[in-house]
RNA sequence: GCGAAAGUGGCGGAACUGGCAGACGCGCCGGACUUAGGAUCCGGUGGCCGCAAGGCCGUGGGGGUUCGACUCCCCCCUUUCGCACCA
């Protein structure tokens, strides 16, 4: 493309260099604590380093950016850090196909990904950088697991995991997605491993609760993780056994209807249930028993993804007794009763069930109906369609019929809390964290198992346990450390024999749980963080990052907050005050990505029009939440803009240098035309519309158009080519005006475009760069018109429009609007009946 | 099935607590400047009727509230996303 400018050529790609160097050169982006200022911390989600950065990764550090020099101006101290989220398994299976060590390739990708961020200008405290596959940040994963174990937070225990074939790892329940791994959408199977886990659900309630607090997140991620952790209020309630299993004489189940309880017919109990394995031993068919559960036990879930599943079940043969009705009912294995939840034991109620009401169907099981509809009849069982699911009022139900739903529940958790067979409890969706990774590029468990002593933590003084170099990535076999003895092979740490270490490596989302705090204190050799230094910096003000991470990573997060506050390192609950889910970028309609070819490349556009153009482009074609597609086109238009300003500003600065503002002391003894008293208007009001915009909704498009509208005004008032021309700009009022119009503009466009907007500030006269520039500041009685235009309407449609004194009263605008002369024609020869005025804004005339 | 968000020109999108629908940009059309320009500057651009002034219609569909509805209420349709046998 050949762009060549009547004054001066704006060459993009220079300024991105001159500036890029000053900034580093000066440190201007590296603060301090400093109590005296406000704080402000803007984060965006830190990078997994893969290799290259395309522009839907790059949006979100724009985003952040916009926000960070946005509020350096604004007079905050800004910590804008960003980081490396650098363990994790690409790089473990580069290593296994290409025998690349994964260090070696990690810290090769950080190197270029953040040659590209600095390309692009983002304001980062490049001092705070780190990567968390690095000893240093390591240890503190490993000295808070310890701090857990130590509170009971981590625990081992045998269960049942999800595992991914293809990774060769446990995957975390959270990171199951649809059935089916979230990193290579490999259907997810299930194993029986020994495995650490982190105890999340112990801050279900207070995770739950507080997510009202956290007014600025979108409510979508609120939905999701109350849904998520899923709080249900119910009872236990236990079914005596008609005969003891294996010493075993109750099953317990947990029932958010115990209103239904007298039409339970029969109980349910899933295939891991702990009674399963005593029933089969002592059944003649034990074998082929067992043969059918753990088709249960395995069909699920592979079958669910693709969406119901036939209801199956299988009789024990044994009994239990319903507590309330006295009868004994008959117990099944169901293939649908989830064995993780509640107690794995379910009472069904066919009639008020419809799951149960299937399987009854299916079966020939008995179906009670003992909740009628409030204002209606109790059905017939037989003619039952489906179940009947809502509360109602009780029925066949002995003592208790008669009760509404929600009184009988109440009344009938106390009687079994009385009588001793249940009491009222609460049951939560979410489960503990399952860490244990079968991978080698992650943080090592600090634990070692002795013959002796049992499981024991490595002691503080030990730490960190590095992570060995291994030479070889085969991808078969147990976990890469198990192969490497030095490692293993260890001593206990309490009686000094022989020990193993443990070889598994905790889940990546353990890295990025706390990297924010760490990022307030990045260097601390002695504690995760100084606690004063966190207590400066945190909560996160903004914090900004895909919608992906609406589950995993900010639960986590959050659970991570409280562990640290529990320890006393920090005091607040909350880790990020405000949230905001940026919009993918698509291209062609789809998320961009290597295997699909359709990546764009920042360096490639920033070498065709230069950084500033790119991150105005992403800033300007829709809000951050939006989807957005790329075009090329658009971001011409970008840079045809920046020119724009580019060439206004490079024509005028001379003329306007050094010139007094209209708002320094004595400037009200200008005079001003109304032509640059108009100008003064619009360069406030764009002043309240761009501050608003960024800082109340972040609404970073309008914000550009504002700026937009303002140069097209600019444009109209002095035309470059008048300057050309030798046209004189000479009236000091002219010059005053269009100084504070042209330096308005310039500050509020630097932190989309800062590179240019640096440059103009220098050739305005500032020394000193941006660093030392404040924001503009509105001014209300500035930006007050001296007339508006009010429209008239008459019985709702627009007829006409009078020009009036902003201060007009009722009065006088109805006075004007029934005056006008548009207006008086569509009233003539008809009543007047009404005349609503809206003061400044409209006048509504209703005739008939 | 449950839950959330969203449907506005050829396109991306504006419209604060109900008050001039379509700001701003892309694209397209025209003009100026030019040897020329895909550069730049200026103007036009929702649909229909009209030479024009102007009129009528118009924010997914249908109803309602109101002087006035993209905005609020009810019903429906569509799309996207999340959860999905959670007892």
């Amino acid at each position: 493309m050949n762009y060549n400018f009547s004054v001066a050529d704006y060459r993009p790609q220079d300024l991105d260099r001159k500036w890029q160097a000053r900034w580093a050169e000066a440190r201007v982006f590296e603060p301090t604590e400093d109590p005296s200022k406000p704080k402000f911390y803007c984060l965006e989600m830190f990078a997994y380093p893969s290799g290259h950065a395309h522009v839907g990764h790059v949006r979100n550090y724009i985003i952040g950016d916009v926000i960070a020099r946005t509020k350096r101006l604004r007079g905050f101290n800004v910590l804008h850090p960003f980081g490396w989220d650098a363990f994790g398994l690409p790089a473990e299976n580069a290593a296994i196909k290409h025998g690349i060590h994964p260090e070696v390739s990690t810290f090769g990708n950080i190197a270029h990904m953040k040659g590209q961020l600095q390309r692009l200008g983002i304001s980062y405290a490049w001092d705070r950088e780190f990567a968390t596959c690095t000893p240093e940040y390591y240890r503190w994963n490993q000295w808070l697991f310890i701090r857990m174990f130590e509170r009971g937070l981590a625990y081992r225990k045998r269960s049942t995991v999800n595992w991914c074939p293809v990774d060769q790892t446990v995957l975390a329940n959270e990171q199951v997605v649809d059935g089916a791994c979230w990193r290579c959408g490999t259907t997810v199977e299930t194993r029986d491993l020994e495995q650490w886990f982190l105890k999340i659900t112990h801050y279900a309630d207070e995770l739950l609760a507080a997510l009202d607090t956290l007014t600025r997140w979108p409510e979508k991620v609120l939905t999701m993780q109350r849904n998520w952790i899923g709080r249900s209020e119910g009872a236990r309630v236990r079914f005596a056994l008609a005969e003891p299993i294996g010493g075993t004489d109750g099953i317990e189940v947990f029932t958010t209807r115990i209103d239904t309880i007298c039409g339970s017919t029969f109980v349910l109990i899933a295939p891991e249930h702990p009674l399963v394995e005593p029933i089969a031993a002592a059944r003649e068919d034990g074998a082929a028993f067992r043969a059918q559960v753990n088709r249960f036990r395995t069909q699920d879930r592979t079958a669910r993804i693709s969406g119901e599943v036939e209801k199956e079940g299988l009789f024990t043969g044994r009994f239990a007794v319903n507590p309330f009705t006295g009868e004994q009912v008959p117990i099944w294995v169901a293939n649908f009763v989830l064995g993780e939840y509640g107690t794995g034991a379910v009472m069904a109620v066919p009639a008020h069930d419809q799951r149960d009401f299937e399987f009854a169907r299916k079966y020939s099981l008995p179906i009670r109906v003992v909740v009628r509809p409030a204002d209606g009849e109790a059905a017939n069982p037989d003619a039952l369609e489906e179940a009947y699911s809502d509360d109602g009022v009780l029925v066949e139900s002995g003592e208790w019929s008669g009760l509404p739903s929600a009184e009988a529940r109440a009344r009938m958790t106390e009687h079994a809390k009385a009588k001793g067979f249940g009491e009222g409890t609460v049951q939560y969706r979410l489960k503990d964290w399952g860490i244990s990774r079968q991978r080698y590029w992650g943080t090592p468990i600090p634990m070692v198992y002795c013959e002796r002593d049992d499981i024991q933590p490595v002691p503080d003084d030990q730490l960190p346990v590095v992570l060995p170099k291994v030479a070889e990535f085969t991808g078969r076999g147990a976990s890469p450390l198990a192969q490497v003895r030095e490692f293993v092979e260890t001593t206990c740490p309490k009686c000094g024999g022989p020990a193993r270490r443990e070889t598994d490596t905790m889940d990546t989302f353990v890295d990025s749980s706390w990297y924010f705090d760490r990022f307030a204190d990045p260097h601390n050799d002695t504690l995760p963080f100084d606690p004063a230094k966190v207590k400066y910096w945190l909560p996160v003000d903004f914090y900004s990052g895909g919608i992906e991470h609406a589950i995993l990573h900010l639960i986590y997060s959050r659970f991570f907050t409280r562990v640290f506050r529990d320890l006393g390192l920090l005091d607040h609950d909350e880790p990020f005050l405000q949230l905001l889910t940026q919009g993918m970028v698509l291209k062609d309609g789809k998320v961009m990505s290597k295997s699909k070819g359709n990546v764009v490349d920042p360096d490639t556009m920033i070498q065709k029009y230069g950084a500033d153009a790119l991150r105005l482009y992403v800033m300007f074609v829709a809000p951050p939440e939006n989807e957005i597609e790329w075009t090329d086109a658009g971001l011409e238009g970008s840079y045809r803009f920046l020119a724009r300003v580019w060439r206004f500003v490079d024509t005028w600065c001379e003329a306007v240098r050094g010139v007094p503002l209209p708002t320094a002391a004595g400037g009200d003894a200008l005079e001003l035309s109304p032509a640059e008293r108009t100008l003064r208007r619009r360069t406030h009001e764009t002043i309240r519309r761009v501050t608003a915009d960024i800082e109340e909704r972040q609404h970073l498009n309008t914000a550009v158009s504002a700026m937009m509208e303002l140069v097209n005004d600019l444009y109209a008032f002095a035309p470059p080519d008048d300057r050309k021309a030798g046209s004189d700009g000479d009236r000091v009022e002219r010059r005053s005006v269009l100084r504070e119009a042209i330096e308005a503009l310039v500050l509020m466009l630097s932190p989309f475009a800062p590179h240019t907007a640096e440059e103009l500030w220098e050739r305005l006269g500032h020394e000193g760069g941006l660093a030392a520039a404040a924001w503009p500041t509105f001014d209300p009685a500035v930006a007050k018109a001296e007339t508006v235009v009010v429209p008239v309407q008459v019985n709702g449609k627009l007829r006409g429009r009078i020009t009036v004194s902003p201060e007009a009263t009722e009065a006088e605008l109805r006075e004007a609007a029934l005056a006008d002369p548009a207006v008086q024609s569509h009233i003539a020869g008809k009543t007047v009946r009404k005349v609503i005025v809206a003061q400044g804004r409209l006048v509504s005339v209703v005739v008939g």
